[in-house]
DNA sequence: TATTCGTGGAG
DNA sequence: TCTCCAAGAAT
């Protein structure tokens, strides 16, 4: 039988989609050669999002910050304010971490070696083999969503994840051709994308339907096996829009840990099962009639919310005047509640 | 090892 | 309406 990573790579030839980070195979073999600044910074804004979120949010990134000396010298809140409706601000908070670390310790230049990358904050198992393979042409294994799927289903894999994940990863790695690992990487995540899909795989159109187990056994609907997950618990919480005569708003900048974390917001209470109003300033705060409803990853929240005009000094918090006040900067939860208030919040 | 951490689109 | 889930990492 042909090489099975020849088949794919042969595939990708004719089928590579374009995307703003990637370098055109035809272009690799004129030897133009990736920016692993922007293989780094797409890999990340990549983990667990989808690419068209993705898409305007990299060009941003990149037409704003060039290099990663230019991110480097950014101010957080702008990256976090950038950053924001992305989600994972955590991603957020290490990029820039990241791109100050690689300044600081590496002279501006991305380290070339595997496990280099893998000591850089935010760089896991998953995006540090995908900088070495697609930036350096190393021949190192990407493991994500798409290959653990493609591999269960090309296996007829049944052991559920993440417990068949080391075997997964095994049967990945033993097919990663030493050439072209780049090309390759990228072809097995794009296969997993457009064919070799989540639900209802296109197998009759697949590069590698004739060696697939789980086509052959009709299974590949059905994987991969999955763990049952919990249920999503309801939260709730009080959210409070402020503004001062002159129009400033009250807003706060959430701690580092945690949810939301290093994104600027509205001062709330503690989200839980319930919660005591602790507003941020004393005046006379009316409450909406419509709360702002929105679903994290593992929980829901019901957010009541409160506004007021205060002329008293707040017991927590910071004004943004309103021409350095954008709703863009805000978390999704929070820009929500900020189209629900706003309304009755007009300036005059 | 299990939990925490967002968002929006697809079905 | 609701569940799934997308190029995962940190703790």
């Amino acid at each position: 039988m042909v090489n099975m990573s020849q088949i794919l790579l042969e595939w990708y030839d004719r089928n590579a989609r374009v995307m703003p980070w990637r370098v055109s195979p035809s272009d690799r073999a004129d030897g133009v050669k990736p920016d692993p600044y922007r293989i780094w910074m797409s890999e990340v804004m990549l983990q667990q999002t989808t690419v068209a979120a993705v898409r305007d949010y990299f060009r941003r990134f990149t037409d704003r910050w060039p290099t990663v000396t230019d991110l480097a010298n950014a101010q957080d809140a702008d990256v976090m304010a950038e950053w924001a409706g992305l989600g994972y601000y955590a991603r957020a908070r290490n990029l820039l971490k990241c791109a100050r670390h690689v300044v600081e310790h590496h002279g501006g230049v991305f380290p070339n070696t595997h496990d280099a990358l893998l000591t850089l904050p935010g760089v896991g198992p998953y995006t540090a083999a995908a900088i070495s393979s697609i930036a350096f042409d190393l021949p190192e294994t990407v493991v994500d969503g798409n290959v653990e799927r493609v591999i269960s289903r090309l296996y007829d894999i049944h052991t559920p994840l993440p417990t068949s994940k080391p075997e997964l990863t095994a049967l990945a790695k033993s097919l990663t051709p030493t050439e072209r690992a780049g090309d390759y990487a990228q072809a097995i995540m794009d296969l997993g994308a457009t064919i070799c899909t989540p639900k209802s795989p296109a197998c009759g159109i697949c590069p590698w339907r004739e060696p697939c187990l789980a086509r052959a056994n009709g299974t590949a609907a059905d994987l991969p096996k999955k763990v049952a997950k919990k249920p999503k618990p309801t939260r709730v919480g009080i959210v409070y829009i402020a503004r001062r005569e002159d129009g400033a708003w009250l807003m706060e900048t959430r701690p580092d840990k945690g949810l939301l974390g290093g994104m600027l917001a509205f001062p709330t209470t503690e989200w839980g099962e319930t919660t005591d109003d602790h507003p941020p300033a004393s005046a006379e705060w009316t409450e909406l009639e419509t709360e702002a409803l929105h679903t994290f990853t593992h929980f829901h929240l019901r957010l009541r919310i409160q506004t007021a005009w205060i002329d008293t000094t707040p017991s927590r918090g910071h004004f943004l005047s309103a021409s350095d006040f954008s709703p863009t900067a805000l978390p999704t939860v929070f820009r929500k509640a900020f189209d629900l208030a706003h309304e009755t919040m007009r300036h005059n």
